[in-house]
DNA sequence: ATCCTTGTTTGCGCCAGCGCAAAGACGCAG
DNA sequence: CTGCGTCTTTGCGCTGGCGCAAACAAGGAT
């Protein structure tokens, strides 16, 4: 029974169905297809044909994308209240990224089809989808402006914020990044290598900005990192 | 009256406007506003508060973007028939790119106001729009993919390639990139620096894949600039 | 407790690409 | 034709960050 409240909640709290109501949330959740996944498990690989897309009802999903060489980059994590693949509803293409649970992660699925049908019978839903791709061209926007300009140092430092923005919860110790999260992670976020990343987080763990275990990230001193990676 | 023509070809060639209807592309053209531009004129600055989205009616933009330091990078050229700022309709923001044109250039601006008024008058405006901004969204992705795993030499093939592409016109020699393109202008939409893109086109231009001039570049031998952006 | 898998740290050497500086080439204006 | 501003080339030295290798640590399973 929690779910179900889980569910509705995520639908009134997302952006993709805002300004819905309650009624019509009820027939846009009737239309959906359940989905639980556990850590690890792929959500849709890159390259499988977008036949659905999703939204996040709880848990995180990691969205990806490997080059032909198997080098991977990470673009985003998603929790509850969240879309993706939003290209599966009005384009016939692949997937262009793999959405990977990170951690027990339950998600709503609409086939093209429901969600062309659900769009139409509230426009609203494309005016906010239109609204949320936006949103997320201009975020990878900023990134590749930071990628390309930025030392990287600094954009390990705006990984860690953004990280802590989208999923960090309040400590006594200070925030934590409530995400498991490897070096690896960090430096496919930051475009670097787990090295890098490694020697980094080591300066900062001995300067008391951040405290780190195994996948295991805690800020202990935001407003330093922001300073940082402001600094001229 | 070349002019008018040119404007409502590129209406009808536009996928913003596609599925509209002549007397819907009148409807259109009528509550645009148009703006002629000539080489080098800012049409909007990142930072401004954006309040029009534009359409370009011939003619190319380039579409920049500064980080604090007055690194620039280049996200797109865009020609006839292809909208930017559509951040504009959606969102109360600043426009996050700033726009410059490179030639002779005519748009047609609609405001916020009135492009939400078309969009609600003609609902297959705002899917187009939809549909564009996935289309860029994925494009900056592969971007930002290449440039956290690719050398930069591959990445500066991929740029004459996408540049071939967008704006290329074939010629006796091979084929021409129709805008006046520095090397600093390839250095900046292939993330790396004036030196190294001048070094690489000299080794091609050696090799025979290229030909180039001040602020001109032929691609005499496009399939080998395939294969070695594609090399392992 | 002990093993084993998976993740993390750090020393070390190396090199792709950066960026200065100076010379050279282009093309427009007068 | 000449001058001048702008763009391009290339030699040279340097360094940020990569990546191997090896040791170390954490945590789950038996």
């Amino acid at each position: 029974m929690e779910k179900i409240i889980t569910i509705s909640d995520s639908l009134r709290t997302s952006d993709v169905f805002k300004r819905l109501t309650a009624d019509q949330h009820d027939v846009v959740v009737k239309h959906g297809l359940r989905k639980k996944l556990s850590p690890k498990k792929i959500l849709f690989h890159q390259g499988d044909s977008a036949q659905s897309c999703f939204l996040v009802n709880c848990g995180r999903l990691k969205l990806t994308k490997l080059n032909a060489q198997g080098r991977e980059v990470i673009f985003r994590y998603i929790g509850a209240g969240e879309m993706t693949a939003a290209v599966a509803v009005l384009k016939n293409r692949d997937y262009p990224t793999t959405a990977e649970a990170v951690e027990e992660t339950v998600v709503t699925g609409w086939d093209k089809q429901t969600m062309m049908y659900l769009m139409r019978l509230y426009p609203d839903i494309s005016i906010n989808l239109l609204g949320i791709i936006l949103d997320r061209l201009e975020d990878v926007q900023n990134r590749y402006l930071e990628l390309s300009t930025e030392r990287v140092e600094r954009r390990i430092a705006l990984t860690l914020l953004r990280l802590m923005r989208s999923a960090g919860s309040k400590t006594p110790e200070g925030i934590y990044i409530d995400i498991p999260l490897g070096r690896q992670n960090i430096a496919d976020y930051s475009g670097t290598t787990l090295y890098t990343v490694s020697r980094t987080l080591s300066t900062w763990e001995k300067k008391g900005w951040i405290k780190s275990g195994r996948e295991r990230i805690v800020v202990t001193d935001p407003h330093a990192l922001v300073t940082f990676s402001e600094a001229i």
